[in-house]
RNA sequence: GGGCGUUUAGCUCAGCUGGUUCAGAGCAUCUGCCUUACAAGCAGAGGGUCGGCGGUUCGAAUCCGUCAACGCCCACCA
């Protein structure tokens, strides 16, 4: 065949992905094998690629693709999130665009639209995967809002509603004045900013002296919200204000000092105004001392009728604004710059108000206490373990999970009121007017009559069920794939969302089948930029995933994302990563050029020298796959990696290939040859799981495939034992030829010139062979003293030398080796002085003594051989 | 304010239960090579008081204490 001299992933990469989709084998079902499954962390429905995607997938799809290749029965669900928020954000933007505010549609219209907008939006990040080589079972794509998730969702919110779980209540939630629903607390970023610290003066109501109280407050704006002032009753400094009343500012209006150790003494003046409606703090006193509340803000932010002030304006104007009324007024005491932490939208990125609202919740103690165990004990573990402890800690503090959201893209909160008030709770409009009536005692009841709830549901409480879901376990629990596929294997995912949906996808997994829904998660790290950027649109350092597999091909890609991502640490990433993971494939394909150039001749004998590699090698390999198993077992993948890479460029590119090949323009011997495409074999499939495209085009062409053959259906060989003597007798013979080659390089000698290499001194190395190959040796002459025209090196405890007639230069000579000589006494003294010492002799166990003993011999061994050397060299 | 983690070569990182596989790897750098698979390459080479200090020990990158820098998570001080 007719091989360019650099590989083009452009020719293959679309070839061979069409051909095992083809094939189909990426499809799964259930049989006999051990399963093996991953479900994807779902990526926003209309979202696009990214380099976070590129890794967290890449992952997936090496684990998937070894499992694979390792006789199990491999699965890997892709799919797509609703993200609700996030998508309905999207779509009013877009009508927005159009002229059309979301206030003006019906529900129906709106869905209708973000419908169409999902569909045209939706899957493209699915089609950009299989750019990347993503060998997901794509007939199993799943959506968070299909059919079935959908009805799993329904029927669990009405299941923890029955047992008691979900309630419904008015509370202080996050409020998002944008999006203008509820969030999580896990949906709120907190976020330093420079802000001002204004002192009011609150006057004492009835004071004669006209004396006044200051409250220190970063949020002027509240003040008509006020219901009352708190001092700390240990307080002196403000112990005349008890029981007084003071005047809010501006307001006008009086309200009443109450006392609570809450307060903070030594912060601001010590006194705190008490808004209940728009604090978190302020609201827990306001419960505890029944304080009335009064909500000044509309959803959107801006001040409503109850405010009494700045109606209808912004609540960050009112900021400014108020400053200065209240400056005009002579109520402002003063004004300091102070930082704090505000709370911010995930999405939204606005700073979130704390708002009383009527939200549905579930309790979240009875998920904690099942979840926690597992983790802590190992049962499922985590990689790297150190999120074990982010893990207990969220848990430890839980607090019930708000799970309402005041959006129409989601699912629908299935709660129907009654007309006369009261609600009920039924996965059907059929089954909930049953309900009422029952509730109700009136058998009159029509559906029209009853309202569903507007409000949706998070969307983390779907994704929550995504393992099980997936095969539709909670519909139709103990269906012959549940069984089968889960527990799942491993979740790859990012930290980032080990509250959100691993901590919560733990607790529906014990809920829901009783075990976890996956036995390892794998948590890989933040792509950053190469000086530790987050990459941001903004910053403009987030490369195109796919611009980056046009110009590096997807298996150079995947290589570059995986060479510097051990899990948890953020990667900084750089495209010269892809380079060398290019460079790697041009490496792999020049090597299979070589191989499949020579002629080979069945009546050739093989050469000692090949002989000897050939032995080497299969036991190299054989160490090598017992190396890369083990370090998946422990989920370290791009060292993993690093020994297949090294295998390959090093020990077989470098040593082997140059072991057995022949010389220019002769044949191969055929037991070479046959071993070498063996060996190239089971390279490509050990390589295979990071770079599938490269390795499926060259172990295509390695021997005459039949149609319906692919490497990814092959299996990886099992780990075998190797002769390590053979594998230390090379290590030994590299160093003679390295040593041999820097003389050449030293000397200015060609390696075209052969040279005569001496050994001084007894030596058993059977790998003459492959040494006087490689570093062109004419001859290997054992000798017991060594021309005094030579250059000389020591391996091990042997000298060599090589005899160079007046080519050498006994000065340089010489320097070198007293140098090396006093390197070598001064250790052997540091030796001795460890062995003549006592305690060392007497503690140490007699191994490290032993070895201590073996260190002197060999230094003195050494200091010998080289003293005579000097010696010969004066002469 | 709590908790966790990190600090080893110019860069990114390995170094498990203390001792010749303890000072390593890849990349980068330098030198010499267009040697007939590959210059996106080949062959060599240099480079680190293992963050600072103190301790335990015959022996510390490794264990303990402490300080420093950086990072992450959590938390209601207005």
């Amino acid at each position: 065949m007719e091989i360019a001299t650099k590989y083009n992933p452009a020719d293959v990469e679309g070839k061979w992905y069409e051909y095992w989709l083809n094939n189909g084998y990426f499809k799964s079902k259930p049989d006999g094998r051990e399963p093996y499954t991953i479900v994807i962390p779902p990526p926003n429905v209309t979202g696009v690629l990214h380099m976070g995607h590129m890794l967290n997938n890449t992952i997936q799809d090496i684990l998937v693709r070894r499992a694979r290749m390792m006789g199990k029965n491999a699965c890997w669900v892709p799919g797509t999130d609703h993200a609700s928020i996030a998508t309905e954000a999207k779509v009013v933007n877009k009508l927005a665009q159009q002229g059309i505010k979301k206030s003006d549609l019906t529900r129906e219209e709106f869905l209708k639209h973000a419908w169409a907008w999902t569909e045209e939006h939706g899957g493209i990040i699915l089609k950009q995967l299989r750019k990347l080589g993503a060998s997901c079972d794509w007939d199993r794509t799943a959506f968070t809002m299909d059919e079935e998730r959908s009805a799993s969702v329904i029927k669990v919110f009405v299941d923890l509603y029955n047992k008691g779980l979900i309630y419904r209540g008015v509370r202080m939630v996050n409020w998002d004045p944008k999006a203008l629903t509820a969030l999580s607390d896990e949906e709120v970023i907190y976020k330093e900013e420079h802000s001002k610290l204004y002192y009011l003066r609150y006057m004492v109501e009835g004071d004669a002296d006209g004396r006044y109280a200051i409250v220190a407050t970063t949020r002027p704006e509240t003040i008509m919200g006020d219901t009352a002032m708190c001092i700390n009753p240990n307080d002196p400094k403000n112990a005349w204000l008890k029981g007084k009343r003071v005047i809010v500012p501006l307001v006008g209006r009086s309200i009443p000092v109450i006392e609570d150790d809450y307060v903070d003494i030594e912060f601001g003046t010590g006194c705190l105004k008490v808004t209940p409606a728009h604090d978190v703090n302020d609201y827990m006193l306001g419960e505890k001392y029944n304080l009335p509340s009064i909500d000044i803000f509309n959803d959107n932010g801006t001040l409503s009728e109850a405010a009494g002030l700045y109606v209808g304006m912004d609540r960050f104007d009112v900021r400014k604004q108020i400053e200065a009324d209240l400056q005009a007024a002579g109520l402002l005491e003063k004004v300091e710059a102070y930082t704090n932490k505000v709370g911010f939208s995930e999405r939204t990125n606005v700073a979130i108000e704390p708002k009383l609202s009527m939200q549905w919740f579930l309790k979240m103690q009875h998920f904690a206490d099942m979840a926690l165990p597992p983790v802590m004990n190992d049962e499922l573990k985590f990689y790297p373990a150190k999120y074990k402890n982010t893990y207990r800690n969220w848990l430890e503090n839980i607090k019930d999970w708000c799970i309402s959201r005041q959006l129409w893209w989601g699912h629908r909160i299935p709660a129907y009121f009654l007309p006369e008030g009261g609600y009920v709770v039924a996965e059907t409009a059929e089954e909930a007017l049953r309900l009422a009536r029952e509730k109700s005692g009136n058998a009159s009841l029509q559906a029209e009559d009853l309202r569903q709830d507007e409000d949706c549901l998070d969307t983390w409480f779907s994704s929550w069920l995504w393992p099980i879901s997936l095969f539709d376990g909670i519909n139709n629990p103990c269906n012959e794939e549940i069984n089968y596929y889960y527990p799942t294997s491993d979740l790859v995912t990012g930290p980032d969302i080990i509250f959100f949906w691993v901590a919560r996808m733990i607790m529906a997994g014990y809920e829901y089948k009783g075990d976890m829904p996956f036995r390892n998660v794998y948590f890989t790290g933040i792509v950053r930029d190469k000086i530790g950027r987050k990459m941001s649109k903004s910053l403009g350092n987030s490369p195109d995933p796919l611009d980056l597999i046009e110009r590096y091909g997807a298996d150079g890609v995947r290589m570059g994302m995986m060479l510097s991502a051990p899990a948890g640490n953020d990667i900084l990433f750089d495209d010269s990563l892809c380079e060398q993971g290019r460079n790697f494939n041009n490496k792999i394909w020049n090597a299979f050029r070589l191989v499949k150039g020579w002629q080979v001749d069945d009546n050739i004998a093989q050469p000692e020298s090949a002989r000897i590699a050939t032995e080497w090698f299969a036991s190299m390999l054989n160490k090598v796959n017992a190396e890369v198993a083990d370090l998946f077992g422990k989920y370290r993948l791009s060292e993993a990696l690093m020994a297949v890479y090294k295998l390959f460029w090093d020990e077989f590119s470098s040593w082997y290939l140059e072991m057995v090949k022949p010389a220019y323009q002769q044949p191969i011997d055929r037991k070479s040859y046959d071993m070498t495409l063996g060996f190239f074999d089971t390279l490509l499939k050990l390589l295979h799981p990071f770079m599938p495209f490269i390795t499926e085009e060259l172990w295509q062409h390695l021997y005459d495939r039949k149609e319906g053959e692919s490497i990814m259906i092959e299996r990886i060989p099992d780990v075998a034992p190797y002769d390590e003597a053979l594998l230390a007798a090379i290590e030994n013979a590299k160093e003679i030829i390295a040593g041999v080659r820097t003389v050449r390089l030293q000397k200015n000698i060609a390696n075209k010139e052969p040279l005569t290499l001496q050994v001084l001194g007894t030596r058993c190395n059977d790998c003459d062979a492959v040494i006087a190959k490689l570093a062109n040796l004419s001859a290997i002459e054992a000798t017991a003293e060594k021309e005094a025209a030579a250059v000389s090196f020591l391996v091990g405890t042997t000298e060599y030398a090589v005899p160079l007639g007046n080519n050498i230069d006994v000065e340089a000579e010489l320097k070198k080796q007293e140098d090396e000589l006093k390197y070598l006494q001064g250790f052997l003294r540091s030796v001795q002085a460890k062995l003549s010492n006592e305690r060392f002799v007497n503690n140490a166990p007699a191994q490290v003594v032993e070895n201590e003993r073996k260190k002197q011999a060999d230094a003195e061994s050494k200091i010998k051989s080289l003293e005579e050397s000097i010696a010969a060299l004066k002469k």
